[in-house]
DNA sequence: ACCTGAACACCGTTCAAGT
DNA sequence: ACCTGAACACCGTTCAAGT
């Protein structure tokens, strides 16, 4: 029984290796490997290795959204944008270099797409059309995977290269003067604190919106 | 004199080759031959393929900055911060897949960096502080980021794949209901109007911090 | 100092052949 | 229907050797 690939095994394999072993990683053979099988099977299941990564893709974000139905209906939009906002940075900061990976990949379930059906009912009621409900979620997930996008890569640079994420040093890299840059690198917060003010001024400019 | 490549040959010849031919086709082989040279003759300039991309990275921020310094001073914090939105996502617009490849690239050369410098002396003259400045740039630059990965994969997708971007087609592969849904779909716009208009919603939240 | 030829240890993908 | 062995046309990178 545990033999007998399948396409859904392929693909959270995938994701496991992923995390291990990091992009570089993720090898075809690689992964057949971890199944127990040689590269050319996956070929029956799988197209190519682009499929293979569109449907790893749409298994973040169907976990994106299983994470938030989960969670219980807010206080109006601006809490459900929120819980929303929060939901999609976890699901990527689990997976290494998750945000620049997995943002902009084709969704290729419809049902993900249709996640966003319930939460345009609830807004409705609040006034928004659903061409404003789209372009308010658009706008925080492109703030989101922006945001995470850095927050990644500075936390991996700080694993390679941890000088140039000591302060002194990055002082030092960037020469006389400049006083004011580098006083701004010395007060810079990071992590949850960081976002949560981020994600703030995002929905302070949605609820400004012109028709609200 | 043609002769003797260059560190800042090859750079701008692989953005040349990534713009051409895309990615995948920026090998090293592919790139040395566009220089006349054997592939090991690269690796006398730069160390690997990762400083490679790096050094594009940087040099499409030094463009960015260039850009933006011709551009003349806004008329408060509003109109530099647009600019500079602006500025950033023309030039990732300029490369195939540039906002993708090119976010969260490691700068590697401080000049870039201390481009900032004058920005934030302006602003302090209208009572922001550097930690508040550096805030409102790097939350712009999330915003872009996001926005233009979204907007490069749609356009990309749009041309080798027409059908899920015809909206008859993309109603049919949502299936039965979620009227909402594809609603949002057909009145969503693009381009340069959607952009001027997310990035409004970011000023405007900017433009709504606590200590404003 | 700067470049080449040859080689190493890999890739993704195809395809005939097996069960 | 599902998988393997062998092969093809590539990769990035190293290194001795040339000038």
């Amino acid at each position: 029984m545990t033999k007998g690939i399948t396409r859904e095994r392929i693909v959270t394999t995938a994701l496991e290796l992923l995390d291990d072993q990091g992009m570089d990683a993720l090898t075809v053979r690689a992964l057949a490997s971890r199944l127990d099988v040689r590269a050319p099977a996956l070929y029956w299941h799988v197209r190519n290795k682009q499929e293979l990564l569109d449907e790893m893709g749409t298994e973040v974000m169907r976990r994106v959204a299983g994470a938030f139905a989960a969670v219980p209906p807010g206080d109006g939009w601006r809490d459900d944008l929120a819980a929303y906002a929060r939901v999609l940075r976890s699901e990527y900061l689990l997976h290494r270099d998750g945000a620049r990976i997995f943002s902009g990949t084709r969704i290729t379930d419809p049902n993900v797409v249709r996640m966003k059906e319930p939460l345009f009912e609830r807004w409705a009621g609040s006034g928004w059309s659903p061409a404003d409900a789209d372009d308010a979620i658009d706008l925080v997930t492109a703030f989101v995977v922006g945001f995470v996008i850095e927050e990644q890569e500075r936390r991996q640079a700080a694993g390679t290269d941890p000088s140039r994420y000591s302060i002194d040093q990055r002082d030092a890299w960037l020469g006389e003067g400049a006083s004011l840059v580098k006083q701004a690198g010395r007060l810079q917060d990071e992590g949850d604190q960081r976002f949560e003010r981020h994600l703030g001024m995002v929905l302070d400019g949605i609820a400004a919106r012109p028709d609200a």
